[in-house]
DNA sequence: GTGCAAACTTTACGCGCGTAAAATAAATAA
DNA sequence: TTATTTATTTTACGCGCGTAAAGTTTGCAC
């Protein structure tokens, strides 16, 4: 590295040989200038490890490469594992990810939005927070800045939504535990945050009717993001009032059961599949921890890669197609069952 | 709402019918204009919803507004909690916060940093990865940026540390388990990633001399920031070998001590205070899911509002100091114990 | 060698704002 | 009231780059 120093672009396509234009057109598109060119550039990037400033050059880039990540609750390790790897595959396209957290609140979820705009990003993947969104903010939004939806769906906004098959969680899930043993009672929040949960409802009330069993849901009260807290103290509360007509219990998602797994333990109310147990309990999500719960969560697995390459590879279809699609499009990914000890 | 269209700075100087360097000075503080010219801004704000252009703002600031947060593992929640909090008192202050997660890639770390650098932030509050994280480019960093370290010491690094006191931690644990039973043996990797897990043992050490007794430490192999399969790894086999001298463990971290309660309820030993119990356990962080482990885990809360207030508080006095300390400042702060059912 | 397209250089302008200097106006103190 | 301080306006320049247009060179096929 030499210590002359390199103040802008002037400097380094000097130093380089070569005239500012084609410096910038290397470094909007390393191919479209020719390979000896190409390898000028790179020799004098080694050398003087110059960077434009990336001010100046999205001052006047009627596109950017800027891409926003905005997801509901990064304190779930759920979305801090999927945005992980989004930003990874951004980083490696050659275009900058900027991760926002809502933290479960739509006013900060709006604000996000707002900062973003000046951003002028080139595209947007949003993880709504769901039932709670300012449709009509995101909407908004959604007509100005070109948007993937993931995780959440809200019905008809963004141009695309890339997801989890909800239903096919919940059809393998009971579809197994049936299967292998008593019917199952379902075990959700009353008022859930995430509009999966009331999918998940609805798929496990067709599926019990179609194998011919009394469907029962348990709803337990509580809001907000801290779903092990709401699991645990709904599950308390069920255990002791003996609600559970059958000895199988499936709750909506992973953190949930988590805290009724607490709560299970806590009451000596052992879970598992041996001949031992009271009780078995199964979930949705494959959340990162359902592995160390005790027992290990019965889950049914998101497809991360498969969602994390998909929501990623839409974007780059939209910008590709000047950020509008003709028709909206719905990817759903198919979960996979995860048998561990718990059901 | 109106529907004239304002293009910039000088469009809304227009309307508000003031000059645009006024306008300009509004924006960088708004309590540098009069009352009633703020005013005037403010309601023409309303009206016409102006933002500047913050790509033009930034490349003539010599100072931007702008702080980057860089934290080493994200999916652990232990951080997104406290990147969150973090967040939203730069937000309150006025500055716009980017958050960054070097996944525990020492590699990516430095990539972050060579990114932020172009972002010319008024200042960087920097959680390092730690043993392996690339010391002399992080060194190199804080000269160019004002930096605060947090969570993780790295000694003479960064203009300030802000963390918890590791110390504090151990010497409450250790007092606690002796006072009431065996003296605890100590559960931890043979190779942390963490500088704090360093300083957690030696207290350890010191404490047992201190209260006479036999200290001793096991150290579980494996890398890595998949805390939790290691610790449950290790249990596993530990607990098959007859590993500890007494029925006492304190593990050197929460996502340990997670992993290592799965390992006990997998082998079937009863972990607790009661006497039906094999097994007490205790821990250090007060991971936001240590209140749902069975049983839940008795620990050492970090002081996180405090730690994030100071943090925060740090980085605003730097900035205002121009970007440099006289002296490095390091403030520790301690933590509180929180007994729950392990031990 | 001719012809031609692609790549490159030169020139020139603009983006939206920061900021400095000098002149003017307004608020405050005496 | 006058002097003084503080705000504001005017003017003017520059930041680092995108980008367009027109001319020049290069590479390549024939």
């Amino acid at each position: 590295m030499s210590n002359e120093k390199i103040r802008n672009m002037e400097d380094f396509a000097a130093i380089s040989g070569l005239s500012r234009p084609t410096v910038s057109k290397y470094f909007h598109d390393p191919a479209s200038v020719r390979a000896s060119t190409r390898a000028r550039i790179e020799a004098a990037l080694e050398q003087y490890d110059y960077r434009p400033n990336i001010f100046a050059m999205n001052q006047n880039r009627k596109l950017t490469k800027n891409v926003g990540i905005v997801v509901p609750y990064l304190a779930d390790p759920f979305f801090a594992e999927i945005s992980r790897v989004i930003e990874r595959r951004c980083v490696d396209a050659g275009l900058s990810p900027f991760l926002f957290n809502s933290n479960g609140e739509p006013g900060y979820e709006v604000e996000i939005l707002d900062s973003l705009r000046s951003l002028k990003p080139a595209g947007v993947l949003l993880a709504p927070i769901g039932r709670l969104s300012d449709k009509s903010a995101i909407e908004a939004f959604c007509k100005d800045v070109p948007t993937v939806l993931f995780d959440s769906n809200l019905e008809g906004l963004g141009e695309a939504f890339v997801g989890s098959d909800n239903t096919s969680f919940v059809t393998q899930t009971v579809e197994y535990l049936v299967r292998t043993g008593a019917p199952p009672c379902f075990f959700e929040m009353k008022t859930p945050a995430n509009p999966n949960a009331n999918k998940r409802r609805i798929a496990y009330l067709e599926m019990m009717e179609r194998l011919g069993h009394e469907p029962q849901v348990i709803g337990v009260s509580g809001s907000g993001w801290a779903f092990e807290e709401i699991g645990r103290q709904g599950g308390l509360k069920a255990l002791s009032e003996g609600a559970f007509a059958t000895d199988t219990v499936l709750c909506s998602n992973d953190r949930l059961a988590i805290g009724f797994l607490s709560a299970c333990y806590e009451m000596g109310v052992k879970v598992g599949r041996t001949s031992d147990c009271r009780l078995r309990v199964a979930s949705h999500d494959d959340h990162p921890f359902s592995k160390f719960t005790c027992p290990s969560l019965t889950t049914a697995a998101h497809d991360y890669s498969a969602v994390s390459d998909e929501v990623v590879a839409t974007l780059f279809k939209l910008i590709d197609s000047g950020g509008r699609f003709d028709n909206r499009i719905e990817q759903l990914f198919a979960p996979r069952l995860i048998m561990r000890d718990s059901a």
